[in-house]
DNA sequence: CAATCATTAAACCAAATGGTTGACAATTCC
DNA sequence: GGAATTGTCAACCATTTGGTTTAATGATTG
């Protein structure tokens, strides 16, 4: 159900690389919102917001159900899935530099 | 020591949106590797790769030291934990949203 | 039916991205 | 010192990005 390629990676990353796309998918753990709604606190165009909420939904990021004239987003985490098990990789890495860091600290003698 | 700011985001996560990037990443923990090595396996001219490099070191993803005519890259994998408590806050919601499938699938009589 | 509301589409623009090539700088080797 | 090695810089190019404004589409309301 979960893909991992390059592609939703390449997508994601894009998608969440964006300050008002953030703020976009924030908004959006509140409550469903529509597409003029998302766009108000943004002092952009209307087309502008419109853009970012393609490029979240393009990323799955977003679902869209169109009500009458209305576009109601939702959100959809799952793919941050992907994301966030591609970063876990490296967690090891940072926590070992901090590991080393700590050690450093602790035994300032034992160095030097 | 570790600060989670938007500009740190945007960085971090445009940095990781480049298959190129990551995949250097991932070279880089095996072992720490010159710029040369680090652009071999890519079919683009050193320059390019010197590029992507460059993007990695800003997000503060590689940190980089001169010895003589080459330059060792070290991966720094510490900006990823931003970007992984970032997309942590939204766990909840793909949780939410398994949870809720799992329900309809453990329970296909009790709707419609 | 006409006006209004919600949103996208199209055309345009400036800046950033990802690539190229060729020149340059620094280091090392003979 | 001269040649090869390692990498960056500068200029250039095509494409993408993020924004604008002005239509155009579709649904709702009066």
């Amino acid at each position: 159900m979960v893909e991992y390629n390059a592609e939703n990676l390449d997508a994601l990353f894009h998608a969440l690389a964006d300050p008002t796309r953030r703020a976009m998918l924030k908004a959006l753990t509140e409550k469903n919102m529509s597409v003029g709604d998302l766009a108000k606190p943004f002092e952009m165009s209307l087309a502008a917001a419109s853009k970012h909420i393609r490029v979240l939904e393009q990323a799955g990021l977003i679902h869209r159900q169109v009500q009458g004239r209305s576009h109601i987003c939702e959100l959809n985490a799952e793919p941050m899935h992907g994301g966030l098990e591609w970063i876990q990789h490296y967690q090891r890495f940072w926590n070992q530099q901090l590991d080393t860091l700590e050690k450093l600290l602790k035994k300032p003698d034992s160095d030097q």
